[in-house]
DNA sequence: CTGCATCCGCTTCGATACTG
DNA sequence: CAGTATCGAAGCGGATGCAG
């Protein structure tokens, strides 16, 4: 794949060039929640090789995507990040996510969930246009810390952000749990009663959570 | 790749196993423009073969992304067409478009360009801020029929339009002068004066042209 | 002519083993 | 921890064949 090149002059073929292998946009996901380390992106991507991973990882620095940074020295490792080009992908990501979370409904359950990936995938799914006046703070379960992110209803639309601030609930979650809630696929109050949910705060702001995104799940399997 | 999936439960991974291979997402974007048969995809994407072209058609049609349609009787052929489920990737590629266009600066001049790109390119580049409030009827040359589109500036933007309807002025231009004009690279003058465009109406309102747009360019290849 | 299926040589992928 | 080396398997590009 060394530095295959379509022969277009068309953005779309100049960013699959540099996109549409395999693997690659999802280590640029990964890494939109921040740095990590070679290892810690193995472990998010799991069946990837450590020699695809090295390799996507040098063309993504080559051509500017990703850069690798030289942590100081009581931990002596590296980290690659997304440089300024890499950041702007965020938009073209969120409607990726827009467009692939219909293919959800039919969950395997066996599949990896990163904590690191719901944020932008509540972001990607909160409501466009008017939407409860709620403000929720969601924590994502991760095993150590949990992600703390707070879910702002309004009547321009739903916004998801990252600064603490107040909130009418608290809503701590397992990953799944909260993708599940967010697609209305399941209440608060079930996620509770399921051991996947701890809640706190008005019980009408957690009632009106799911109504905060937008989801349009596929009607099922085109042809299984 | 016949069913490659990745073992995570992530809207961007599904959406990469079916868009994130080789090929795939050029057809989807050549079949924006409209329904096209097998050998006009064959004749716009250069270097793809017929045994991968088939297998992504089939593919994509499997996914509910792409449909075939019988025409009747008289063109004893069949046509590739967008599902609904296809049409809803319009945002994400848009975006796709507005990120790739900064690798355009440095251009391969062989490329091939399909005049039905352009459309979609102009929109994508649509200032979306305020904008001269200018409209331009654009003709894209296509060797046959030119497509004719209309840009309009406004206070909340600028909009690219299907629909015949006034115009201050009428710029008829090569595909590659239209992209060139639209970076702000060239002026409608210098385009006129290579023989890429023929202009008539509101000189202002060209001069205006390429403040319609807004276009990143990479500063230059990061490592040649 | 259009829409593939088949075969061949080359590249890429995934899994494992190994090194600084 | 962060990769490089290696090898069988799968994917790809190009040519050819062939049915409708």
């Amino acid at each position: 794949m060394v530095d295959f090149r379509y022969a277009q002059l068309c953005p779309v073929a100049r960013a699959c060039e540099l996109l549409a292998s395999r693997w690659t946009l999802l280590i640029v996901r990964d890494l939109f929640a921040g740095p990590l380390r070679f290892s810690d992106l193995q472990r998010a991507l799991p069946g990837i090789s450590t020699s695809v991973l090295a390799e996507r990882l040098a063309h993504l620095e080559q051509r500017g995507v990703v850069e690798r940074r030289e942590l100081p020295p009581p931990a002596a490792s590296s980290v690659y990040a997304l440089t300024e080009t890499g950041r702007a992908l965020r938009p073209a990501l969120i409607e990726l996510v827009r467009w692939g979370a219909r293919f959800m409904g039919a969950s395997r359950p066996d599949d990896h969930l990163e904590p690191r990936w719901v944020p932008m995938g509540l972001e990607a799914m909160a409501r466009r246009g008017p939407s409860p006046a709620r403000s929720v703070e969601v924590r994502v379960r991760t095993g150590h810390e949990p992600l703390v992110l707070r879910v702002l209803g309004g009547p321009t639309g739903t916004r998801v952000c990252h600064e603490p601030g107040p909130a009418d609930a608290v809503l701590e979650a397992e990953p799944r749990a909260l993708l599940a809630l967010a697609a209305g696929l399941l209440t608060a109050d079930q996620a509770v009663a399921a051991g996947q949910a701890l809640i706190q705060g008005d019980p009408a702001a957690l009632g009106d959570f799911s109504g905060l995104f937008e989801m349009n799940l596929q009607p099922s399997d085109p042809t299984p």
